[in-house]
DNA sequence: CATGAATGAGAATTCATTCAT
DNA sequence: AATGAATGAATTCTCATTCAT
């Protein structure tokens, strides 16, 4: 079943009611998601837990699938905006104290919401049509590459963008995992760290 | 809403004629699954499919959760198989052979039907009751643990359990990352060779 | 195999249409019971007959027992009525008289959707969690413990409440067979009087 | 939907070992209603439960309706015979030790497999094509007609057969009612008791 | 714009019955 | 005769989406 075409957003929302009432649908879907699962997600139960009609629904979001790409864009920019915080204040550190700002950032975030988080990215394999990135994502990637480039002398294997792109990978599943498996936030904080560290030193042969 | 309960006992294939169909209506849904993904697939597709009817599904499966389990169980346990091969194999070579064995072995298997593997992946969130471990998944542990413990003295950084285990995520995210981008094999052996390297190198300083 | 639990709310018809397709529903679906008996009833079926969709029959009830239980409810409620107006009616008269009006009324309730309410009685012990008394039935038995009371000295054997209830049982047990049977207006009246006379008059030696 | 036609048993269990498959069967049968009721009966556990395969239950019952027919009738000779012997019992006696007698039989058998009754009692109506009479009914109406006929003095209302029809009527519904609500056996028995008599003695404007 | 009643295709599951072995 | 695997029509119920008001 190939996913629907029209998966914009039906009209910008430029008056101030409609934006409050995009903002009610997305929060709805995003309790639904948190409490009852894929299974119970659906459109009529999104419209009665934000007190709104189905309809209303219909008039933001041409279909489900485009609500919940909504819903992943909204989390996606969301932990970017943290995720820029933390590097912002690891300004003037050292990339231990640096990486550890950053890994304790993301396992806020996704702890935060975990659930929703777990499923938004379940979704995401199904709807984004391969490859096609989401433009926060590869922001995502290029302040962690500037983070890095900047701690460049601390790192002992070099870094491009491929490297890049498997760190946050790694970081991903290792948070991801730390969650699902409800380990303490210093434990988690210490393997996620680990990973990272152990692979920006690279395999030395030294020891 | 929670997986289904009324998973009871269905009839054990005891004939000839009886596993066969099993056997049929596994690789039937695997088909589906590959062809139409998580939205095509249902009861009644399988048993089209697999040329036979529905009641036969359910003859052997008490719910569409529990044939999509099998599927999960199956492939777990063909992973497994050609992970324990690809150990064997290593029998006397240094770690970094072992571990090019090893990542090597594990992108074929799941390159080989990677759309249906990231899709059983995804439904194994959803359908295993938390903590519940395959067993195929401990033996997996177990089988990489007895190999980084025959290599210990190439082994910088010190391996536990919880060592392992992020070994296995961290691996696992990989590769299916590498194949969703369609990464060359070579490539992909590559990168996920180096996370693996620098994890258990650890972060030594004296780069 | 129990009731279905899932018998949570559904929308109670507020505006004008809704009300008149819940009245078309349980037409619909009184009438399959009646030309097509148990057998023939389905929900599709009830649909099709009312001119709606299926969708439309699972708005306003959550399951078929529940579409059954409000028929029920329904024609419990309708005798109710028609007892009480007879009851009325006898305001006055004698007890021969009341009993009189009484039963003639129960044999016309009864025999105007004869088979109808064969099979809603049916239903209702399979639907009724024992002992949960329908507010009609209790009302039932208070209304003709009154009229009872009122003709106390008419009254050779003493009257209580289980008295009333026995009553209740016998005569709706013989306006079913009556009725099952064909049995004329007059000769159906006359059998039941005869029964709740004989009852009511008690074993008396005298004779 | 039209009862099913053939519903006589395919052949006459003449062997041995024929007789012994279709009592299993019976009392399988009996045995399924009782546990899960008339949602839980189907030809399938009726096998299973019997330990045979559902071939077998169709090489002696043409049909589900066949079955539940054999079953009914061996439950209503069943019922008969115990009649008989309380009937046989009261020989002697008069008219209301004979009563008591019958009553208690009654209520012992009907208690006895209580639920499974209930439900032949309700498949009855629908798989009689109407008026069909089994011959124990008749068998039963003669055996009370007998006895009220020796203890014709002690009755002061006529007895005729709508009358003794109605009294079995009576009885049956009293019962079944009494079993429904659990009631004590002594209580079951003076209320059954009550109706009755008020019944044979008539409106008797003497009291 | 909002509402919410109505739609109906579609999916899961059951079970009476058949028939090859 | 017995077996039990296979069948598939039938049934219940859901939910994305539309549209009259």
């Amino acid at each position: 079943m190939p996913v629907k075409r029209h998966m914009k957003a039906r009209k910008q929302p430029l008056q101030q009611r409609s934006r409050e009432t995009v903002a009610v649908i997305l929060e709805a879907a995003a309790r639904i998601l948190e409490e009852r699962g894929l299974e119970g997600y659906n459109t009529n139960a999104v419209a009665e837990r934000g007190g709104i009609s189905v309809g209303s629904v219909y008039q933001y979001f041409a279909n489900k699938d485009a609500l919940t790409l909504a819903l992943i864009a909204k989390f996606e920019t969301s932990l970017l905006e943290k995720m820029r915080e933390a590097i912002a204040a690891a300004e003037g550190k050292n990339l231990a104290a640096s990486l550890n700002l950053l890994v304790r950032a993301q396992l806020k975030v996704h702890a935060e919401r975990a659930s929703l988080n777990r499923i938004l990215e379940t979704e995401e394999d199904r709807l984004r049509p391969r490859s096609a990135d989401l433009s926060a994502t590869s922001e995502l990637r290029k302040l962690i590459g500037t983070l890095l480039a900047r701690h460049r002398r601390e790192i002992s294997s070099p870094i491009d963008d491929d490297a890049v792109e498997d760190l946050i990978v790694i970081s991903r599943a290792l948070v991801d995992h730390a969650l699902q498996k409800d380990l303490s936030r210093p434990a988690a904080t210490r393997r996620v760290l680990r990973a990272i560290e152990g692979y920006l030193h690279g395999p030395c042969r030294s020891a």
